[in-house]
DNA sequence: AAGCTGTCGATTATCGATAATCGTCCCGTG
DNA sequence: CACGGGACGATTATCGATAATCGACAGCTT
């Protein structure tokens, strides 16, 4: 799957290269839900043959981006609703296990999520809600990986995040919920880990995540 | 030498073929960990193409049954002991979190469930572990997919239990652990569906998975 | 002998072309 | 007019061949 970590320089390898490029066009909505995606016309799109564009398509597709019938080609996948809470009830799942693995809290951890904090703060005061969420991310994924499972990690990372975050974030505007809330909430969460408080801090990040779910409620509302 | 399995059923498509039979493969030790899959060194086997054999790789890859570097080739990965029980320990999150959520337990979904027991008990009782780990992913996976959460069924299913069980299963036998234990320990289990107790089926669960996992301990004793 | 450099063999990544498959449209039939 | 049968166009799956890359090793320099 792919990593979090993109090297910015030379690319040897042309599907990488193919793969962020889809992946890009696909969150800034230049291929919408449903788009069928021709390997033929984007090989000669990107002046390439068509195996590396069916090798990043295929890749696309183990994270769940898109998804194709054989014969019948690949599609790029909509947002479904219901499917989203779904897959925030096992983010839900893995980061509140994850603050008990984690404990107790070493000040390198620490240190980092206050680092992804402050970033998130000074997002919001911008009104910059890409920096945000990237931050928001990182946060997160810090407190996975500091579980120590590698299998959480894993399961988190193909869960795409940065793509169901970008969508929640979206329609939480729409809603007319400010992210500011979510900083704060975060802060707190960071105040319980500090303390070394295991169960307060479980309950935060539940509160936190169920918060960001409420997006993809049937009505929107936070009840 | 040329596969005979070639002309077994009629495949649409080579690649799915392939990657069965390479699956097949790494789980009855033909490949052991480390092997290098060669693309071309398959394809001649197969007769077939690079193509199919690229592709296959690259699924397994994305199931983490092998891994490739650039340029580098393709392997087989090894069963990590602590890896494995770092899915054991996400498994019993899913498992025990899809009891809770499938309830109140429907009669066709505890009907299936006996059925895969009963299977259960007569390949126990025949000495037959292959049929007891089929039913017993049977039993488990309708138990996740009944949770209604069709993350949760995918997360389950990219964890490939059909490989980790079996090795699993070879450990506890080594270890002199009898799989009857496992059988009474289902039925337990399935009693508490029947009587609707959501939070005795969630503890018996655990119990069940705890003491499957167990065969990943450092020492091998169940404690 | 250690270090550097260039070449070679093995293997992967990509290419350009062909075969297989699916949906559709046209046509004849009832 | 509804309906099945085949030809066609569009697209994917696969092929056979070439280019790119890596690791190792030999030969040269010091």
């Amino acid at each position: 799957m792919s990593q979090p970590a993109a090297k910015a320089v030379k690319r040897v390898c042309m599907r990488d290269h193919i793969r962020d490029i889809l992946v890009g066009r696909i969150l800034d909505g230049t291929y919408p839900a449903g788009t069928q995606l021709k390997e033929l016309y984007l090989a000669r799109e990107f002046d390439v043959s068509q195996a590396p564009i069916r090798e990043a398509l295929r890749e696309l597709e183990g994270s769940g981006l898109v998804s194709s019938e054989r014969f019948r080609g690949t599609r790029v996948r909509g947002a479904d609703f219901a499917e989203m809470r779904e897959s925030y009830e096992l983010r839900m799942m893995l980061e509140m296990r994850s603050v008990a693995l984690a404990a107790p809290y070493k000040p390198d951890l620490l240190a980092d999520l206050a680092g992804y904090l402050r970033e998130m703060d000074t997002a919001v005061k911008a009104d910059d809600s890409e920096a945000y969420i990237d931050n928001a991310l990182r946060f997160h994924r810090r407190l996975v990986e500091s579980s120590g499972n590698r299998t959480f990690l894993a399961v988190w990372d193909s869960l795409l995040w940065d793509i169901r975050g970008r969508i929640a974030l979206r329609r939480l505007a729409e809603m007319g919920k400010s992210l500011k809330t979510l900083v704060s909430m975060h802060k707190a969460l960071l105040g319980r880990l500090r303390a070394q408080d295991v169960a307060g801090a479980t309950e935060r990040v539940q509160a936190l995540l169920a918060r960001v779910s409420s997006a993809f409620d049937q009505n929107g509302a936070t009840r």
